[in-house]
DNA sequence: AGACGACAGCTTGCATACCTTTTGGGAGTG
DNA sequence: CACTCCCAAAAGGTATGCAAGCTGTCGTCT
């Protein structure tokens, strides 16, 4: 639900503020910490405070906006605590999904398999041109995949929220270091060529392995993210 | 810091119309498939329509209702799938849960177990006085501990909403079974036992045992709910 | 000088009015 | 009899107006 950047004219004025202003947040340029008003972001906008609100509404249950009562929405800053929540999240989720995935049998392991390939070497692409945002979106489309393929479309809604927050919590900052990116590229092969032999053990592991190697990068303790432990 | 004595007054008139309309829905006054209006509640609540629709907007948020443009808001029809998927997030979130908590140490275990302890018995009272709500209540705080204690908000907001929609297509009928009231306290108690004990692998177990359970009451394939299989 | 209080400016909360879209039914036609 | 076209009713989408609450400030009193 996260991608629909461009249909902004067609889809009434109730999306484009949404687009808007999660952009602005996701982006930055709505920094944490910030007041926002319904008012500003209608005027700038050209559009009544109506479809503004409901945007901020929405945006409020996604967790990135907390609305004060005749205040102002405040820009919810990002916390070392909610980095933290957000990578452990993430690996409860994807530990469950790619588990699930490979125990479904060695066919479907072929086919997520491919598709995983396919992300990987768009990254490559990307990152050969230093295209950041295709590298990232890249990226996301990685590991979206498990999810979509998990079967559970519930904790699949949960992983996008969690994927928005995240891309705006961590931003460019993780990927400042060429040598990141290419541990990055190395980390998705090893979870895909795990993936591609039905290798639940290993996959497990290299999705862990992938995930500690963000959190690491992102200068967090590793042993604050704890979650399973495996055999 | 004023009493609160007329919440439902005080508190705006959102609130109202959310309250309400989560209430028609949890307790299946408005059922799943039925198509209903903002001015329809506006009219039964007294108020315009403006709140209503931003209670209909945050429902929808949560899964509850489906909004269909210039037609109206669908009241979510609970269907197979998503109660296997509400069961399978449970799970694997409570799992997660559990194996945090106890891997913190005997400590917090004892404590935990305490908390357990009072839950299943606040519940065995009421149990015995077929304070059917009460037992309810009892069995949410129950499974809430987990998450609440795991330091993980977002985790634990996930959860939150999980067992409202649980609430909803659940409602007693997995509780006719007067026996199955008495298994429920039994496994709650074989879960508090082995936190208590500080034992991971016996607190998993335990925890998936009575998921599954419960699964089972719903007239579900268990193996419909995988998840991480252990030890 | 410091503290207290009233006021001005901004913000949201809710109501109301108007516009656009959808849809269901009825008349007319093949 | 079935199909099509058209129109009117109804619902949501958006805009706007007004009331109420919070903040910060400026002036006055002690």
């Amino acid at each position: 639900m996260a991608a629909k950047a461009t249909a902004s004219a067609r889809t009434g004025a109730k999306a484009r503020a949404l687009d808007f202003v999660k952009g602005q947040v996701l982006t930055g340029a709505f920094r944490g910490g910030d007041l926002i008003s319904e008012g500003e972001v209608a005027e700038a906008l050209g559009m009544s405070r109506t479809p503004v609100r409901e945007a901020f509404l929405r945006l409020e249950a996604e967790g990135l906006l907390r609305l004060y009562p005749q205040r102002g929405a405040l820009v919810i800053p990002v916390s070392p605590e909610e980095v933290r929540a957000v990578m452990e999240a993430r690996l409860v989720l994807e530990q469950f999904a790619v588990e699930k995935i490979i125990r479904r049998g060695p066919a479907s392991c072929g086919a997520i398999a491919d598709a995983l390939a396919t992300e990987i070497e768009r990254q490559r692409r990307a990152s050969a041109e230093s295209e950041l945002p295709e590298f990232l979106d890249a990226d996301r489309a990685f590991h979206t995949i498990f999810l979509d393929n998990a079967d559970n479309s519930i904790l699949g809604g949960v992983y996008a929220s969690l994927r928005d927050r995240q891309v705006r919590m961590i931003g460019e900052s993780a990927l400042r270091d060429p040598r990141r990116i290419e541990t990055i590229l190395s980390e998705h092969a090893s979870i895909a060529e795990a993936v591609r032999d039905g290798d639940v053990v290993r996959s497990v592991t290299a999705v862990r392995a992938h995930l500690t190697g963000t959190v690491l990068a992102l200068g967090l303790a590793p042993e604050s993210v704890s979650s399973f432990t495996w055999p």
